[in-house]
DNA sequence: ACTATCCCCTGACGGC
DNA sequence: TGCCGTCAGGGGATAG
């Protein structure tokens, strides 16, 4: 499930590739991976140089020549691939981009078609702003992260899930995170003091930087757009590990529903 | 403000 | 072997 240290490693791979280069053609085989309308969107990029290759979170933003922008979310399952032009497409490869006097191309693969393309009408700041996304997570202040969680009664993983509150975290990260922290995810926001949220914002920091360094989390379908998978999952201490003795303290990993997600947490060193 | 539930979709997996 | 039910989950919508 791609998040953000995901995103960006795609971010970062198509960065390596995609500017300059003007699209020939948008082959699309499953037209509900575009979100906006299809029609213009094929029309608006054929014959349009790409400019540069943003990320907010978990959405990739490819910005083209006259100002229109593309937004990408990866949801669960989607893919984005760099290969051949001439390799065949298998039956989950929804949308190809082709590139002028290019032997390779862009490729959106989905098992599960939950993933989706838009054509923005507007900025990237509009589009922020009426998805109501907050700060990226990869950069967040603690002044920001405090005056977004004072004050709150929910918990702790229900906010840091809600893009709203912060942007690019998803339930692998946050698992994580909270572990490292020795925070419960049912811990309400309003009772965390200021230099814990000042910790816990240095800590979002340092756990993202550290898995776009090992490449990101390849548990079920990730890849980068070269097909290889990260690294970060060899590190992880508590998701997915019910059962398995606490790294820190040795007590069994327990497995709960939180915040209508599967959530592992050591019961007795996170309070 | 916040929670819960459904939906989208497919592959994996357990039970029989 | 094979059939069937269940589950997983990001985010949007909707109900409470």
């Amino acid at each position: 499930m791609p998040e953000l240290p995901e995103v960006e490693t795609i971010a970062r791979g198509l960065r390596a590739f995609l500017p300059g280069r003007t699209i020939s053609a948008v082959r699309c085989r499953f037209p509900g991976v575009i979100a906006s309308d299809p029609g213009c969107f094929q029309r608006v990029l054929r014959g349009r140089r790409v400019e540069g290759v943003g990320r907010h979170g978990k959405y990739l933003f490819l910005h083209l020549q006259g100002g229109r922008s593309v937004a990408v979310h990866l949801r669960m399952t989607g893919q984005v691939l760099i290969q051949p032009v001439h390799a065949p497409p298998d039956s989950h490869c929804h949308l190809e981009i082709l590139f002028r006097r290019c032997a390779r191309k862009l490729v959106f693969r989905d098992v599960r078609k939950f993933g989706r393309l838009q054509l923005l009408e507007g900025s990237i700041e509009e589009f922020l702003c009426a998805r109501r996304l907050g700060p990226d997570a990869l950069t967040v202040r603690a002044e920001e992260l405090h005056r977004r969680l004072q004050g709150r009664k929910r918990g702790l993983k229900a906010a840091l899930l809600d893009q709203s509150t912060l942007a690019g975290l998803g339930n692998i990260y946050t698992d994580e995170l909270l572990f490292r922290q020795r925070l419960s995810p049912l811990r309400s926001c309003a009772s965390l003091r200021r230099e814990q949220v000042t910790r816990l914002a240095a800590g979002i920091r340092a756990l993202l930087r550290q898995a776009i360094g090992k490449e990101g989390t390849s548990i079920s379908d990730y890849v980068d757009p070269r097909g290889r998978a990260g690294r970060f999952q060899l590190t992880l201490k508590v998701y997915g590990r019910a059962g398995s003795p606490c790294p820190r303290c040795g007590a069994g990993i327990v497995r709960r529903w939180i915040a209508g997600r599967g959530t592992w947490s050591c019961p007795r060193c996170q309070s």
